[in-house]
RNA sequence: GCCCCUGUAGCUCAGCGGAUAGAGCAGGAGCCUUCUAAGCUCUUGGCCGCAGGUUCGAGUCCUGCCAGGGGCACCA
């Protein structure tokens, strides 16, 4: 069978008019289209599948908008030719509302083809919905976050970039989701360094009373460390004072607090100009952990879960080896009494999962620590601190290289500081707005922030995050192609067009399909659903980058081929184009919003 | 030595066991008396590292090689 052809060619209504809007379903699509082929399956071969079983996938074929591949591995169970499968699937399909053509094709796909009636009523419904499709979690649940992670008295580097960025993503990501999530920022705020470094404030003058600055966070770090290392007496101060530290001395936590607020003000510089959500009240530093590791060293030993190897208390979970194929510890306590990371990090699982009470704890953090924080989860389910109504998670990623496939450098050969990178990447913008823009100077300004620190994120977010990525300035600063200026490139289209235009779409405003593009674009628009669900599921915000860069590309060809604002565009044509601008908008600010990117009215 | 990750167009990357493997950049040819050309249209370019296997069907799953990266006891 053909597709029937319900458009009227080069006319303007497609689909049965006065078309049913009510009781629509939302989400993805193809959950929806996968319950049909189930109940398809049920009333004609009484097979019981879930809608996800159906195999419903988008179809890149002409025209077909979705495929089922159910039928060739049902086939096998049923012992009936696939075809014979495909064509009970079409025969049985309760779907008049909402497909418009089936098709067996080949071993026995079903192509799909939607009703245009079905999707000009739902590309019409998403102005009214501010969620745009996009349910929102049945069974919500409680997430930890663990993201970003910079170190007191250092100047937060590229290294702490794809952290921030992709964890803030998630952060934005699992909370439009309807998750609870509770992001905390794991500081580096403790440790054998503070005594050398307090002491450093000391011989700077700095006293408990407060009122001190720092200009270069990485140069006093680097000082305190020479003095360190050349002078003995210093050395000796230094670790007197991280004794009275550790021993809870009142000047010299007053100093040492001193310090983790100056380099929070730093933190928190970059954080926004990142456009970053983690604040001063996100911290839990390894400080805050660290009154809990006596306890939760009592609490292993308690269980009998460690035992003692070289002097260090340590847990064996099973299943790690080490080259000489002996069990791997996870040192909880050194041998010289002082507590490492791994303690730390088995704090933070019995603290949020315990304590806190939340379901999920997510650690946003290198892919090299994956096999670290795989032991602290076996560890921890040993413990008792998860259980199985618990998950735990490393969102790992990859290293950041440069051209040479090595660490990235600056052009110069130094490391890379964030706020230098992320000042370049908006001066850069700035350069490209300075030739383009008609707007005064502020505003220039702050679209200038918006494309350049977008730029930054997008090159990061729109690639798989558990791969390295290599970066290169041009591409990172790059405004073609698949980047954030595209996107917000269109989106700045759409609020061009809706602006001139003088109106403010109405929801009840019916949406005609006519053309090609504009039906294309509204198919586009409603697969958001399925690629926030994908994204949220797999932690794995590219996903959405994907389906943002294709949804922008089939609007930028409605764009050029559909006048909108043209005289000779009939009323309701007009409507209609300008109903799916407004929407595609929703679609483009919604998804950028949800990366942590702005989508600026003009540009 | 063991374990993990990666290998897809010249470059950077997508690709969910499904049909003829897709984008962007770079290369080639066109498109502005402008609803924003930061754009659009067309086009060149592939033994999906190699070899087996499983399957009706493999870039995708399994095994073995090759190449690159990472991890493997007191730094975090």
């Amino acid at each position: 069978m053909r597709w029937t052809r319900p458009g009227i060619l080069g006319g303007l209504l497609v689909g049965p008019p006065n078309h049913e809007v009510t009781g629509m379903a939302y989400g993805d699509v193809g959950v929806e289209l996968g319950a049909r082929v189930a109940g398809a399956l049920r009333r004609g071969l009484g097979v019981e599948i879930t809608p996800a079983e159906a195999v419903i996938r988008p179809s890149t074929r002409p025209g077909a908008d979705y495929q089922c591949n159910a039928a060739m591995a049902l086939a096998k169970k049923l012992g009936t030719p696939p075809r014979q499968v495909a064509q009970a699937i079409v025969d049985n399909l309760d779907s008049a509302d909402l497909v418009a053509g089936t098709e067996v094709a080949g071993p026995g796909f079903v192509n799909l083809k939607l009703s245009d009636g079905w999707l000009a009523a739902r590309a019409a419904a998403l102005l009214a919905d501010d969620r745009l499709g996009v349910d929102s979690a049945a069974e919500p649940r409680r997430f930890a976050l663990d993201y970003s992670s910079p170190n007191v008295a250092k100047e937060m580097h590229v290294g702490h970039l794809r952290s921030s960025i992709i964890g803030d993503a998630v952060l934005r990501l699992l909370r439009f989701a309807g998750h609870e999530v509770t992001p905390h920022n794991h500081l580096g705020d403790w440790g054998t360094p503070f005594g050398m470094l307090i002491e450093h404030l000391v011989d700077e003058g700095w006293t408990p009373g407060g009122g001190h600055t720092i200009s270069d966070l990485n140069g006093f770090y680097q000082a305190a460390r020479v003095k360190f290392d050349a002078d003995p007496a210093f050395a000796d101060r230094a670790r007197a004072r991280v004794v009275r530290l550790q021993s809870g001395d009142e000047p010299t936590l007053a100093l040492w607090q001193q310090l983790v607020d100056e380099s929070t003000r730093h933190f928190e510089g970059v954080y926004a100009t990142l456009g970053i959500q983690l604040t001063r009240d996100d911290l839990y530093g390894e400080s805050f952990y660290n009154p809990l590791l006596d306890d939760t060293v009592s609490d292993l030993e308690g269980k009998g879960l460690t035992r003692v190897s070289d002097g260090a208390v340590c847990v064996f979970p099973p299943g790690f080896t080490n080259r000489e194929g002996e069990p791997l510890p996870l040192i909880v306590r050194k041998s010289d009494g002082g507590y490492g990371y791994a303690a730390t990090d088995l704090a933070t699982v019995r603290y949020w999962a315990g304590e806190r009470g939340m379901t999920d704890l997510l650690y946003v953090v290198g892919t090299p620590q994956a096999q670290h924080f795989a032991m602290v989860f076996a560890a921890s389910r040993q413990a008792g601190y998860l259980t199985d109504g618990h998950t735990a998670v490393h969102i790992g990623f990859g290293s950041i290289l440069g051209e040479d496939g090595k660490t990235i450098r600056t052009r110069a050969g130094g490391s890379v500081k964030l706020a230098e990178l992320l000042a370049e990447a908006v001066d850069n913008a700035a350069k490209i707005v300075a030739e383009r823009s008609a707007q005064d100077a502020a505003a220039q300004a702050e679209v200038a922030r918006a494309v350049g620190i977008g730029a930054v994120k997008y090159a990061d977010l729109s690639n798989d995050r558990e791969k390295d990525y290599v970066f290169t300035w041009s591409r990172m600063l790059a405004t073609e192609g698949n980047t954030s200026v595209y996107l917000q490139y269109a989106n700045a289209r759409c609020h061009s067009v809706l602006t001139k235009s003088g109106t403010t779409p109405d929801p009840a405003t019916e949406v005609l399909l006519g053309t090609e593009q504009e039906r294309a674009l509204a198919l586009a628009l409603v697969r958001l659903p399925a690629a926030v669900d994908a994204a949220v599921a797999g932690y794995a915000p590219h996903k959405l980058c994907a389906y943002l860069f294709e949804a922008a590309t089939t609007f930028t060809a409605f764009y050029d081929a559909c006048p909108i604002l043209k005289e000779d565009v009939p009323a309701e044509l007009r409507a209609s184009r300008l109903a799916l601008v407004a929407a595609t908008s929703r679609v483009l600010t919604l998804g950028l919003g949800l990366l942590g990117i702005e989508a600026p009215h003009v540009l």
